[in-house]
DNA sequence: CACTATTGTCTATCTTTAAGACAATAAATT
DNA sequence: AATTTATTGTCTTAAAGATAGACAATAGTG
């Protein structure tokens, strides 16, 4: 992405930025997408970016996450704004370039982009929730890798990001039922094991098999297809199927 | 407020903006404080404002709250940014000076302030709920007047603000019970029925006498004092006083 | 002293949530 | 083929919360 490396020469909005908290499913198991970045000094940091003159912040959002990590489609929604007085890249970008001295000299930092990036940013946080075996992450240049990290055990960040993912899980916590998401988490048929599973991890406690199995019927989302035989030796669950008549793709 | 006049010069955020929903209570009626500016053309616009470099943006919110409002020291809260591509204050400010020509041209609007200000601007929305009768709005020499209007009965208002107003109610009705910012609004003591009709008002519906009430004793939040003796020909009501042991003032 | 309007509270009913119990059953084991 | 094991689907019961109806207890009025 060429607009990665000369912010400050694009037609950005100035110190506002956004950035994403995808989180992913997949294994019952709960994890944040963070890209590490191709420097010296183990940096990570959450896929972040501007927004055009002539974008909406919800169409920055999606170009953004698509460019640093090609995931789209997705369910994507604003859950915060992080304005401190004093926050800044500044710190980071400072200890980055000292540990990168011998290799910086041809690279991007010159002064004008050094200022221009190092100024007290605004960001506007986004979170998505996305099933790991469906999208496949590509990480850019500026990147050494991209992976998920569990989200109780994330590499450190830089800046408030830890923050951001705490304030992102909050929320989606708070908005699941609601929104259904959820299920676009599960394969094109699944068993009610699964959903629980997916439940549990999202909100890290566990739920009581008989109750969750009625809570989720009641919703009135799923239709029970035949049973899903897997050669254990115990009853066979039932395979469901999202009914999403009138609800959005994606 | 000198920062009003010539935004371009000061040292803000560049299209970055703060709007601010101040809601108000008083008589059973819900209102929400909406500032007409002093310009022919019949132009009502929020409470509005700008970020300086070195104060973080709900500092911000509060700073231009009290400057074009006289309001300070309340709860106040960001409930959503409003970031749509084309949203400026461009065409509102052109019909502006299309319909104050002559009485403009001793006045600020030079070409740097117009670029400035008719930028595309992302804008934090943050809301309020105050006590009508415990705040004095004073009208800066910005606006011809500074009143309260029934928020379901506003008057034309320019941009977005009123989805604003919306949304920010919407945001409060969601959050009341959980954040006790109601009684706030009601005097030192109160009797029960004061309580439903703030509810009623806040939520646009009846609720059951009943059930109400102990709803609301059920929060154990109230002190039960002597009774008030109106001179109505009917049982005297109690007055209740807010307990706020380990609440946050104001 | 009846009468009116309103308040405080009780009860009955219904709904939702939580926890316990158990039959059904798919396959492995005997 | 009967027994065993692990898991599933659903029922029952209990507890908690919401909703609606009823009524006695006033503070004044006529």
């Amino acid at each position: 992405m060429r607009d990665i490396h000369s912010p400050s020469e694009q037609n950005y909005i100035q110190q506002l930025s956004i950035d994403c908290v995808i989180l992913g499913y997949q294994d019952s198991q709960l994890s944040v997408l963070v890209p590490k970045l191709n420097f010296r000094g183990d940096f990570w940091a959450l896929p972040s970016g501007f927004i055009y003159q002539n974008e909406g912040i919800d169409q920055a959002a999606r170009r953004i996450l698509e460019g640093r990590t090609g995931i789209k489609d997705i369910y994507l929604e604003q859950f915060r704004v992080f304005g401190d007085a004093p926050r800044s890249n500044i710190r980071f970008l400072e200890r980055l370039i000292e540990l990168n001295k011998d290799t910086l000299g041809d690279k991007q930092f010159d002064r004008k982009e050094f200022d221009w990036i190092t100024r007290r940013f605004v960001s506007i946080g986004y979170y998505a929730l996305v099933d790991i075996n469906k999208v496949v992450p590509r990480k850019t240049e500026l990147d050494e890798s991209i992976d998920w990290y569990p989200v109780r055990d994330l590499p450190p960040m830089i800046m408030d990001h830890h923050e951001m993912v705490k304030c992102a899980l909050e929320t989606l916590q708070l908005n699941l039922d609601q929104k259904l998401i959820a299920f676009n988490l599960l394969p094109e048929t699944f068993t009610m094991r699964e959903v629980q599973e997916l439940y549990e991890s999202i909100f890290d406690r566990a739920f009581a098999r008989n109750n969750f199995q009625k809570k989720i019927l009641d919703l009135n989302v799923l239709e029970r297809l035949e049973k899903k035989f897997t050669g254990a030796a115990n009853k066979a669950p039932f395979l469901y199927r999202f009914r999403n008549e009138g609800m959005q793709a994606g």
